[in-house]
DNA sequence: GAATTTAATATTGTAAACAATAATTGTTAA
DNA sequence: TTAACAATTATTGTTTACAATATTAAATTC
């Protein structure tokens, strides 16, 4: 949280975050204190401290006396995690439509996001689109100033990303960046009640794009994944 | 996180924020790890993790190389746990809505909470009050079976009761159980816009409630807390 | 006597060591 | 070959020890 002065181990969940966002970390990968502490260069308390921050957002399972393992959503902790996600968001865009309407609130670094989502997109430069679209929905709960809010979205992101990487076909239309568009156009027309939808839309839109038939892939080795 | 077997650390985490809720531990107090190891048992590693984990949600401030103190919510951060409090606890009224009317829903727990809630306001017995109001809360959000919404309201509990125990003058009148019971009715009444006002009003309700011109007062010691 | 500086103490940050548990490997028997 | 069991290895849980920093107390100066 803000009010903690940044340690070593918040480095280690930075990391880790990246790496999901990027998809270096798949879901179930598991992680073993000892042999993460050669490629950080901590010692294996500051590893252990950065795991125990993420157990606790739900980003890393941990079963008593085993290794962590990245979580690995199922079906149904997936429609909760947008559950969640669309009843914090919601209170998000209420707060910025407020703001917007009392000249408070800047979006234009807001809009040339999606101006760079849309050229990642066109380019096919899906990495980089997936990680703009998590970046995205988490830029509009900081434009929010409530460090509270940013704190119960933010675990819930990299969850998002893990349940694409499981469940997604083609993660480059999961998150659109249309709806993005139309969101930020709602905010600025200040009308609360279309930015609500367009919000709640836009997430029912993630989870249906999802295709939970799929079988549920978990992979072993960590080399290669950090850098 | 649910996903977690309970470790040590988290008794740690369980007796401070009961501590809080019974007003036991007041906004400010400087808890040291190997003043309180005597005090729980564990070693001092195992009460930092607890600490950790407290310091991560918010309820406890740390600042590098300085003993963690319990927080004291200052006037702007009241109202934004309130604001994220309205956004969390909106949508789990909203869930809680449809799921009644899907006959999904027992809300014979929560009734005789409100029940006891009226019986201890009238017995003048405000710290059990209190904490029975905490649990009303808490409790809304477990009945939506959304560990996700539950971990986002979890630590806002805490961080009211320190901020009401800071502005409150009269803690009796702070979070009206009268309102507790407007709002199970309109969940009853399978209205979801008479639900989300109720919910709203209430949190609303509580702020004003809360008197930002008192100093604010810090105490040191912390014997006779946690029994 | 008050303020500033210096020394002593206490507390946290980190790392390393040991104990307890789980995962793995190797062996044996059917 | 497979399955069950035993021994080994690897990993986590916890404690302890040491270094770095902050707090407190004492001493000095004005």
């Amino acid at each position: 949280m803000s009010t903690t002065l940044s340690t070593s181990s918040d480095d280690v969940v930075e990391v880790i975050f990246e790496a999901i966002l990027k998809k270096r970390l798949n879901p179930g990968v598991k992680l073993s204190e000892i042999s993460l502490q050669e490629e950080f260069g901590y010692s294996r308390s500051v590893i252990r401290q950065g795991f125990d921050k993420l157990v606790d957002s739900g980003v890393l399972i941990h079963k008593k006396n085993q290794s962590v393992r990245v979580a690995c959503p199922t079906e149904q902790e997936t429609k909760q995690i947008y559950e969640a996600r669309k009843a914090i968001e919601t209170g998000v865009i209420m707060i910025l439509v407020e703001k917007y309407h009392n000249k408070q609130l800047d979006l234009t670094e807001i809009d040339s996001m999606v101006s760079k989502e849309k050229k990642l997109h066109d380019s096919e430069e899906h990495a980089k689109f997936t990680r703009l679209s998590c970046d995205f929905h988490l830029t509009l709960a900081e434009l929010c100033d409530n460090k509270y809010l940013v704190e119960s979205l933010k675990p819930l992101i990299p969850l998002s990303a893990l349940a694409a990487s499981v469940y997604a076909d083609h993660e480059s239309n999961f998150c659109s960046f249309a709806e993005h568009q139309e969101l930020i156009e709602a905010i600025k027309s200040n009308n609360p009640k279309k930015a609500s939808e367009a919000i709640n839309v836009h997430l029912d839109h993630c989870v249906h794009s999802l295709n939970f038939g799929v079988q549920v892939k978990t992979k072993n080795s960590y080399s290669h994944i950090f850098n």
